[in-house]
RNA sequence: GGGCGAGUAGCUCAAUCGGAUAGAGCACCGGCCUUCUAAGCCGGAUGUUGUGGGUUCGAUUCCCGCCUCGCCCA
């Protein structure tokens, strides 16, 4: 509602301009007035001209607002400040237009391939994970809202390094053939334990292990390098174990995200791209446009490389003199980058390579969705993922770097658009305050005791594991609920206690922009007051309660209002301020379409809340049930239904859930 | 050495393309449960926006220098 009116503004005065100013601006900035009284829109517009046409900003602006005119749904423009021009809507209007539709973005036509969560399947997911996989999955709920296709990948490096080194652990240091390995599994299995948790341990103690000993550091690094060539490779025990073992830890990645509703639609693996040669195909192409040349002179004689963005080059400023900026893709020794590797992907992701993986089955969800995974020979038929517009790729800012030579690579090699199309959706790393870190029991450095934050560090084992916060927030919840919903089952108070759990994890990990490293504290991260979302939740709880002992529903409210003339409500101080809610539930489609052209979510958070505190005002201050007059009744119970339509709608797109109680 | 990001209230964070009096939460102090649930509401104090310059009607925001911290590359 908020968003379409911007609009008609918006195109009434650039046709305004555009005749009587004889004026084209490209971009029109609409803002918001810094009180309600004053208006519903603000145009900073005589500011710009003024400079331009060498007058007073104030007179530029009262001769617009007298060739305005009269525009449909507003009902005034009043020159303010030192020039602003602030325009009021017919508030009867508006609120019956928002009463009686559910404002949506037009079809967007693109397939829009987002790539989440994508860890190593070494060990269990960590608070860092979290991170990635709440911003991912809520992007794709964003898009979704808008209209568009939406593809789901979570990548998994199945023959990295990271894999390697859990390989290293069972088959060397305990050490486990395949059979052995099978057997432990088992047991685990039989013990109840987790496969990710007990990998956890094992990555961190292999790790360890490389280094113990000075005498055999030389050894112990090429056992690992041995792994991962074998890994790479394929087709051998080594390659089985970790498949085997990687394979189960990935089932239980998947289960820890879908604790938090987060589900995939396919699982592009490492090994089927070294296995269908994806990168043969992509070398073919690189050295075909040039982006690769093989390097003749300096320290890397022999290798394949890439010019990098923003540097001369090596035919640019100095020639003749080896570009020791480049970045090597293939190694004098053959053996290709993990950017090589990706560049090949990429281009399967844009449909660009002429190759496509195989697909086969991997999971069904409760709710009947398929998950499928990468295969070298799979079934028929299946859904096609590598025919994408535009791609997400949600991934930590210390990876700026490589993703960006890989967009430069699709440039060079003449693909544009899809380098325009290609988004890195960078965000910063969780980490743990030293309080924090110190509650978990490691020992902390004085030198690290001072800092507002320790990175996280699967190597040394070191984070809080995904599945113990999930269960604190779940058990911290739960005894909340018991205490204020004695009278409900055992299941409804778990189920009720998870919802409020998702709703704080998922809020916590939404609501820092996302440039901002996140210190993980875990007062901050269990704390169900304040600006959390157990708040919003709450304020939704609130009007449902209204609802019940009203004996009326949402809908029923909404339409009894469509009769009611709000006017003589909507004026005054009180008036201000109910309108002020209205106005601000009003504006969620416009949130939202901000959201995706910022790539950032925490807009949606910051409203959500924001929404959520003004009903809560607005619940405080009057009494709806008790409310003598029928109309003013009505009004209010369509405020609270519009407050909460709108307030389901913003968790939603984040992929939290209100309880019925609280 | 090069690149990227950050520095805002005691703490954690916001602030739309450069706009009106820089806002929230936490913590702290005081008030409000016989009402639609107190996971709430109301009131209170706190700012040289790291620092020095520049650009202009106007700068937390843009440009240059410096300081501090984090990350990445070599």
């Amino acid at each position: 509602m908020y968003r379409t009116y911007r609009q008609s503004l918006f195109e009434h005065l650039r046709a305004v301009l555009g005749e009587k100013f004889q004026v084209e601006l490209p971009r029109l900035t609409v803002e918001e007035p810094p009180k309600v009284e004053m208006g519903d829109y603000a145009l900073p517009i005589a500011f710009e001209l003024a400079r331009g046409l060498r007058r007073a900003p104030r007179k530029i602006a009262e001769e617009l607002v007298a060739a305005i005119g009269s525009v449909p749904g507003f009902t005034g423009f009043e020159v303010a400040g030192a020039g602003y021009i602030n325009c009021r809507l017919d508030r009867n209007e508006a609120a019956h237009q928002l009463a009686a539709r559910v404002e949506s973005l037009p079809q967007g036509t693109d397939f829009i391939l987002v790539e989440h969560t994508s860890i190593n399947p070494n060990k269990a997911a960590h608070i860092g994970h979290l991170r990635n996989a709440i911003l991912g999955d809520t992007l794709v709920r964003l898009l979704r809202a808008a209209n568009y296709q939406v593809g789901v990948e979570n990548y998994i490096d199945n023959t990295g390094v990271q894999v390697a080194d859990v390989v290293v652990a069972l088959a060397h240091l305990q050490p486990m053939n395949l059979a052995g390995v099978e057997r432990w599994m088992r047991e685990l299995a039989a013990r109840n334990e987790r496969i990710d948790y007990a990998c956890w341990d094992l990555y961190a103690n292999v790790s360890q292990w490389y280094e113990a000993e000075e005498s055999e550091k030389k050894t112990r690094k090429q056992v690992r390098l041995d792994t991962l060539h074998a890994l790479e490779a394929g087709n051998n025990e080594t390659f089985a174990i970790a498949e085997l073992v990687a394979t189960a830890v990935l089932r239980r990645h998947l289960e820890t995200m879908l604790r938090l509703g987060i589900e995939y639609e396919f699982l592009p693996r490492e090994s089927e791209i070294l296995h269908l040669h994806f990168w043969d195909a992509a070398f073919t192409l690189l050295k075909q446009t040039g982006v690769l040349y093989q390097e003749t002179e300096g320290k890397n004689t022999g290798c394949w490389v890439m010019r990098r963005a923003g540097t001369a080059g090596a035919d640019g400023e100095s020639p003749g003199r080896p570009d020791e900026e480049a970045k090597v893709i293939v190694r004098s020794n053959g053996t290709v980058t993990y950017v090589g590797k990706d560049i090949a992907y990429h281009l399967w992701k844009f449909n660009k390579l002429g190759l496509d993986f195989g697909y086969s089955r991997f999971h069904t969800y409760p709710d009947g969705k398929e998950c499928w995974i990468s295969t070298t020979h799979g079934e028929e038929p299946h859904p096609r993922f590598g025919v994408a517009d535009a791609i997400y790729n949600v991934i930590d800012s210390r990876q700026a770097d490589p993703q960006n030579n890989v967009i430069e690579a699709l440039r060079g090699m003449g693909f544009t658009k899809e380098a325009d199309n290609y988004h890195h959706f960078s965000y910063e790393m969780v980490a743990l305050t030293p309080r924090s870190a110190m509650a978990l029991g490691y020992r902390i450095s004085d030198e690290d005791k001072v800092r507002p934050y320790i990175e996280v560090s699967g190597r040394k084992g070191f984070g809080v594991k995904a599945d113990d916060l999930i269960d604190m927030l779940i058990r911290a919840a739960k005894t909340e609920v018991d205490a204020r919903h004695p009278e409900r089952s055992e299941e409804d108070r778990e189920s009720i206690a998870r919802k409020i759990a998702i709703g704080a994890l998922r809020y916590y990990m939404l609501r820092y922009t996302r440039n901002t490293v996140i210190a993980f504290d875990f007062q901050d991260a269990l704390s169900f007051e304040g600006e959390t979302g157990p708040y919003v939740q709450y304020a939704i709880v609130r009007a449902a309660n209204i609802f019940r002992k009203a004996d009326i529903t949402p809908e029923e409210a909404l339409r009894q209002f469509e009769t009611i003339d709000a006017s003589p409500h909507f004026s005054g101080e009180d008036g201000d301020s109910l309108w002020e809610l209205w106005l601000l539930a009003s504006k969620s489609v416009h949130v939202l379409e901000r959201c995706i052209q910022s790539t950032e979510p925490a807009y949606l958070a910051k409203y959500a809340f924001q929404l959520a505190q003004q009903f809560s005002n607005f619940y405080h201050r009057h009494h709806i049930l008790t409310e003598a007059d029928p109309a003013r009744k009505a009004l209010l119970l369509a405020t609270a239904a519009i407050t909460q339509r709108e307030l389901i709608r913003a968790l939603a797109w984040m992929g939290i859930e209100a309880p019925d109680v609280m």
